[in-house]
DNA sequence: ATATATACATACATTCTTGTTTGTATATAA
DNA sequence: TTATATACAAACAAGAATGTATGTATATAT
């Protein structure tokens, strides 16, 4: 019952990465052997070693599969092309993108276990590290994306006060930064889950005129 | 040489809190080894063992002896009494308690090490997953105090706008949460250490009439 | 139709790591 | 002063996890 076909192969590769979510999840990445994502997979650990060098490089495939295309989503809902044909105003449209994200958390499972898999059942050490600088670098890019919605508020005169869209952006990035952790560390959806789109509101409510 | 007097045994263990520390930030919680942590210590594993039952009681040790005085300090710069007494604010009071945190997290190796293990060196998993729970918990308790502060910034007519104290409070808790994360990732300190206390600034402005 | 590469399963060797056990010198209590 | 508990060091035993090597049935190319 050996060598499937390719679609089988990429089938069963599948397989492992959805596996090793769900041990990852359960166990933690460290404690996470081979063995308990194979067996999760229904395959050996020769099954396992065929698609993937190590557990390090499903890791990388877990986190790409998912974070690759959100981050393309969230790039493109704040994007100059989709702000300037909007009809809504610049704070909705960065409100929207938020609540957007928190809406996907609740909906997509596989998203959701990757984020808390990488909040909280992993240590950014060694190969680990480098997920750290493309995280940053993502950070910027949000912020960036964000700072010019709050440009183009300023500019239609939209925001009260006097506060600079650099200072705004960074202050909305790190809020819904945190937001995003405890929304993580909120299993039971007590505390900040069952309010997140709420406080995202609150939030932008803050900076309107 | 074995039998040390009490207080160099007490010496001892606290050498090999620092040293499981110290290992723990270089390897992450789950690949230090305790022969590792004896080795920093210059100890060996025996000693280890006779000081804790095992890693897992080291890293308690380690957080207890950050996090706990942690709690104390903030609790009390946002406390009602330090509150009432105080000539600052409550909004400065607010500002100037974040910024405290900061301070201390540039100055104390020991509280910044500490942190960036919690963060990012350690996975939340079986005997690890309670400390979720006690962070959940600091947290409610943090920002009820923060909520109090603002609270009399209120009745006081200091803020900007029309917003609920709880409100204002989520949302600047959110903020620090995340400000403490990127904190910590930020190693070469070029994103968001070096103005760190500008955006807490910043943020407090928003609030304010 | 046959050869070859593919997609795994199985078996093996090695290295780590842990927990426990035993040994021991000495502070301390009696 | 002697007995005992203390504060470790050193040795031991056992299991786990990893990577690799080998085996093998079959899709696929020629």
């Amino acid at each position: 019952m050996v060598r499937k076909t390719k679609e089988d192969a990429e089938l069963t590769r599948q397989r492992i990465i959805d596996a090793a979510r769900a041990v990852f999840l359960a166990r933690g990445v460290s404690r996470s052997t081979l063995e308990h994502i194979a067996a999760q997979a229904n395959v050996t650990r020769g099954a396992v070693y065929w698609h993937f060098k190590n557990k390090t490089e499903i890791f990388h495939a877990i986190r790409e599969q998912v974070f690759l295309p959100l981050i393309d989503r969230m790039d493109d809902t704040l994007s100059v092309e989709n702000m300037a044909k909007n009809t809504e105003d610049p704070l909705s449209q960065i409100e929207h993108s938020l609540c957007v994200t928190i809406h996907e958390l609740n909906e997509n499972i596989e998203m959701r276990q990757t984020y808390e898999i990488m909040m909280i059942k992993c240590e950014y050490v060694d190969e680990f590290a480098t997920v750290l600088q493309q995280i940053l670098n993502n950070c910027s890019n949000i912020t960036e994306k964000i700072q010019l919605a709050y440009e183009h508020a300023q500019s239609q005169g939209l925001l009260a006060g006097s506060h600079s869209p650099r200072a705004l952006a960074m202050d909305t990035h790190l809020f819904f930064s945190g937001l995003l952790h405890m929304w993580v560390k909120d299993f039971d959806g007590s505390r900040f889950r069952f309010q997140a789109t709420d406080l995202i509101k609150a939030h932008i409510n803050l900076r309107r005129k």
